[in-house]
DNA sequence: CCCCCAAGTTAATGAGCGTTAACTCCAGCA
DNA sequence: TGCTGGAGTTAACGCTCATTAACTTGGGGG
């Protein structure tokens, strides 16, 4: 193996996680498409092919992204549902903890959250469906908690609409960081620090899922 | 010019508007750098570069979906919401006028609704400045209905609040033709008839900007 | 001290693709 | 009837780009 320790310090980032974020940097700007191998390498100062020491390939490097971020999504969904599941009045509490850690998932690791939904028909067969397969788990878990939470939406009629109201609440949650982009300056999100407008997403997922459960059942159109 | 009227009704559209929706499809399932001029050809069946006749390169066609797209956003936005301005106990009723459209246009027009903000990095740099400048000015409409429809929002330190909320919601409108695409069965929207998916969405759209006045002006991070 | 391998380098290959050129075809009109 | 121009065709050009090949280099363990 190569050396073990002590990094440097001015390269913190061992070789493989510096092309992950420059790649998922260049990603989400360009889309995959649109940014060559030699602009990767270039970002994180070797070139060209010299990436294909460390990923088997464009392709690659992407799936590796993709996969990541639906592993840890999941993972720490689990981890926030796990731990206290199937008591009913601590319901609301752990739909909470899942929103903030999507929220945290949102505001910190953007390109990613941004890739996950927009660059997933690049993959290769295979791997669509290995991330697929991940997202679906995270989106089971969300349904199970949402409907635990609010029971106007528990009943069997009622799945559809709760898997509807996640898939619409990931939208909202991924879709600032979006469109909210570029601006840099410390922790300001569109005018707004950081907590305020993780707050106002948990707000907003919140009064999202509390009118589902209102209008549930209703027949009327607008 | 050609031929003046009698569409042979076995060819419906002219071809220009035949391009236009095969290359909106095309976009939106693989990608704008993902299609090639010849794929799109021959879904129209001609074949290749005589596409060149009706538009002026592949990038025209991308440009034209988007610019069209953001103009009847603005346009039918506009219509909504100068029925009737200006009054107090109105406001509420144009905020729905507006989420009604919007839902039509996510859910009649999927294709471009997710190209139009997917795809826009890809346009040379004067349209993506007339197509953010239309998207900019359809914000703006919303964020002053939202001013006026929910007090709470109203003062000028709310500002970005309802901003970053009027995003958050564009985030959940838009979300839903994409992550529930590809389910043709005659009006079904993921297990639900699609009069229950707009009302769905409607009362999600309306229950997050409810959240967001309740929770305006609290500093209480998550 | 020497060898070896991880990590890079540049050059070449080969496929894909947007666009242009040159040519064909036929409907409509004077 | 003869011509004109819109609409399409195929072939060719030029460029980009992912991947591979062949070669260089430097540091650590036997």
């Amino acid at each position: 193996m190569g050396s073990m320790s002590n990094v440097p310090a001015t390269a913190a980032l061992p070789r493989r996680d510096q092309i992950r974020k420059e790649a998922a940097r260049l990603f989400a700007a360009r889309g995959f498409l649109g940014v060559g191998v030699d602009e990767i390498g270039k970002a994180v100062g070797i070139s060209g092919p010299g990436l294909y020491r460390h990923f088997a390939g464009k392709d690659a490097m992407l799936a590796d992204l993709l996969v990541g971020i639906s592993e840890r999504l999941l993972e720490e969904g689990r981890r926030r549902a796990g731990d206290r599941t199937g008591d009913d009045a601590g319901a609301q509490g752990v739909l909470d903890a899942l929103i903030s850690g999507h929220v945290d998932f949102a505001l910190d690791d953007r390109d990613l959250i941004t890739l996950h939904d927009r660059e997933l028909l690049h993959l290769k067969e295979e791997d669509r469906r290995r991330v697929r397969r991940l997202q679906r788990g995270y989106l089971e878990l969300w349904v199970e908690v949402v409907r635990q939470a609010l029971p106007a939406l528990a009943g069997p009629d009622e799945e559809p609409v709760a898997r509807a109201a996640v898939h619409a609440v990931f939208g909202l949650l991924n879709s600032t960081p979006h469109s909210l982009g570029p601006n840099v300056a410390q922790g300001e999100w569109a005018g707004l620090p950081r907590d305020s407008m993780a707050a106002l997403l948990h707000s907003l997922a919140q009064g999202a899922f509390a009118a589902a459960a209102r209008s549930a059942g209703k027949p009327g159109a607008a």
